[in-house]
DNA sequence: AACCAGGCCAACCGCCCAATT
DNA sequence: CAATTGGGCGGTTGGCCTGGT
């Protein structure tokens, strides 16, 4: 299986930076025909480049909602928040922030974030040693999740009271379900959550995989726990990420269970 | 002015997965 | 059902830029 090579590797096929030129053609051929079919579009286009190479320079730099300029503070501080939540999910982190590509956040991290959290972790790192007894973190945070999933704190609602609050204030897009007297992201105590809940767990226990696990927990949390969360679209996870106010201190609160 | 080191970021690479044949 | 294709993703690279010496 896999591929023996990559499609610009063809001889023939221009690589490196892209010229004006090669920009404006691109940007009227999908002006014109829309993207999609990034194979047959650069012959389309006139382009002597592969379909990969016109699809990233298309989503990372020509698209007409790119966002210019620098991250601001708070997108800096929803980027920390987020990779706390989902790892190195750059498509689901740029997701939660408009205007922003995947490749521009992973760069932000690499060059930003991920030197500035490795002094703060630098500066913590005594009284981590004391309490991590050999394991890695990740192993750490998973064990964590593990053990807060138990029975116990399942059946007493633990989890659920920590995100199940009042309604969503933020998220008008996946506001449209149901909801009523309930909470907007489930029903404390309810028994199918609690199943769906002990499945994540399960799903943990066999990965090992922290941020894994922690796809089974939204899925037990969510209103529709059969779907993978990256094809979970405006409702329960994305009113996860969409909350404000009290809500979002309680997310926060949840994420901190695990993370700190 | 010249050189060097490090940072930044656009672009490439390789793998994965779902859809199609 | 297996092979192929197309699209998407995260990791990595390499060239340019900038600041320091």
């Amino acid at each position: 299986m896999g591929r023996t090579s990559s499609c610009c590797s063809k001889g023939g096929l221009h690589k490196g930076p892209w010229t004006a030129r090669e920009d404006a053609l691109l940007v009227n051929y999908i002006q014109q025909n829309g993207e999609g079919h990034w194979r047959a579009l650069p012959k389309k286009a006139g382009l002597l480049r592969c379909g990969k190479s016109c699809r990233l320079r298309w989503m990372n730099y020509l698209r007409p909602d790119i966002k210019r300029g620098n991250i601001t503070a708070d997108e800096d501080d929803l980027i920390i928040k987020l990779h706390s939540l989902l790892g190195n999910r750059w498509s689901l982190i740029a997701g939660r922030l408009p205007g922003r590509t995947d490749n521009e956040i992973k760069n932000y991290w690499n060059s930003h974030l991920s030197k500035r959290l490795a002094i703060i972790t630098k500066d913590n790192a005594g009284e981590a040693k004391k309490e991590s007894n050999g394991e890695t973190s990740n192993t750490r945070k998973a064990t964590e999740v593990w053990s807060f999933c138990n029975d116990d704190n399942l059946s007493n609602g633990v989890g659920s009271e920590l995100l199940l609050s009042s309604g969503n204030q933020g998220g008008e897009d996946g506001g449209s379900r149901g909801g009523g007297e309930t909470d907007q992201l489930g029903v404390n105590g309810d028994e199918e959550i609690v199943e769906k809940v002990k499945g994540g767990r399960e799903e943990l226990e066999e990965s090992g995989d922290f941020f894994g696990g922690c796809e089974g927990l939204y899925k037990g949390l969510s209103w529709n726990g059969s779907e993978r969360i990256d094809e979970i679209e405006d409702d329960s996870y994305q009113q996860l990420l969409n909350l404000e106010g009290e809500d979002y201190i309680q997310l926060e609160s949840f994420i901190d269970y695990f993370l700190i």
